[in-house]
DNA sequence: CGTTCGATGCACT
DNA sequence: GTGCATCGAACGT
C-alpha cells in the first residue's frame, strides 16, 4: 500500500451513482491543509439519485443550495445538516443529472493525531475506529466544512485516491437516518467493520 | 445493554 | 415557521 497512489480521474464520477458508491468503496479520502494531511479508506457510501429520490437533495428541482448536484461530476457537496453537522458528498453522473454519493465513515489511515485533536480535542481517548465512524464525526476529524464545498475531488486539497486497499466484501442495506425513500437499498458497506457507522454486530 | 431527546443553523415553503 | 442524509448525553432495563 502507498507505492501506487492515483487521483481518480472525473470519469470515475460520470457514470451510475450505485456503481460509483461501490467503486468508492476502498477508496482514499484525503485533505491536506495547513494542519498536515489526514486521510481514510472509505468504508461505507449512500447514492442519491435524482429528482425522483424523495431523500435526494434535488427532490424538490433546482436551488441554490442543491446547485452542486446538477454540475459536473467529481465535485464535493457539502452542506450543513442539523445545524451543527457537515456532510460531504461526490457528485456523479453528468451535468444536468442531479446524483451523488454520501460518504459515511471511513477508516483511518493517515493524520489519526489530528483527527483526534478535532474530534475530542489533546488527549482524546476516543478509539481510532470511532474517529470517522458517521458522516458529521468524519468531516469533523478530516475539518471539512463549506469552505469545501464545490471543490473538485481531482486535485488536492480535498481528493479521493486509490491507494491499492484491498476493498474487502461489500453489502447493501436501506439507507440511514432518513424519514422518506427508505425502500431504496442505496447504502454500500464493509460488513462486520468496525467503522462502520450504525449498530455493531 | 437499550431507547429517547435536546442542541443548533440554514434552506425552503 | 418547519424540517432535516446527526450525534452523544442521559436516562431506563
Amino acid at each position: 500500500m502507498g507505492r501506487n497512489r492515483r487521483v481518480l480521474p472525473r470519469r470515475f464520477y460520470d457514470r451510475d451513482t450505485l456503481t460509483v458508491a461501490a467503486d468508492l468503496i476502498g477508496k482514499v479520502l484525503v485533505h491536506r491543509s495547513a494542519s498536515g494531511v489526514v486521510a481514510g479508506a472509505i468504508v461505507e457510501t449512500e447514492a442519491y439519485i435524482g429528482e425522483s429520490d424523495p431523500a435526494c437533495h434535488a427532490a424538490p428541482g433546482p436551488t441554490k443550495r442543491n446547485a452542486p448536484l446538477y454540475g459536473p461530476p467529481g465535485v464535493a457537496y457539502v452542506y450543513l445538516n442539523y445545524g451543527m453537522h457537515y456532510l460531504v458528498n461526490a457528485v456523479t453522473e453528468g451535468e444536468g443529472s442531479p446524483a451523488a454519493v454520501l460518504i459515511r465513515a471511513l477508516e483511518p489511515l493517515e493524520g489519526v493525531e489530528a483527527m483526534r485533536t478535532r474530534r475530542g480535542g489533546r488527549g482524546s481517548t476516543l478509539e481510532v475506529s470511532s474517529l470517522c465512524r458517521g458522516p458529521g464525526n468524519l468531516t469533523k476529524a478530516l475539518g471539512i466544512s463549506l469552505v469545501q464545498n464545490r471543490l473538485r475531488l481531482t486535485e488536492p486539497p480535498l481528493s479521493i485516491e486509490d491507494w491499492g486497499v484491498a476493498a474487502g466484501e461489500v453489502a447493501w442495506g436501506p439507507r440511514i437516518g432518513i424519514r422518506v425513500g427508505t425502500d431504496r437499498p442505496w447504502r454500500c458497506y464493509v460488513a462486520g467493520h468496525a467503522c462502520v457507522s450504525g449498530k455493531r454486530t
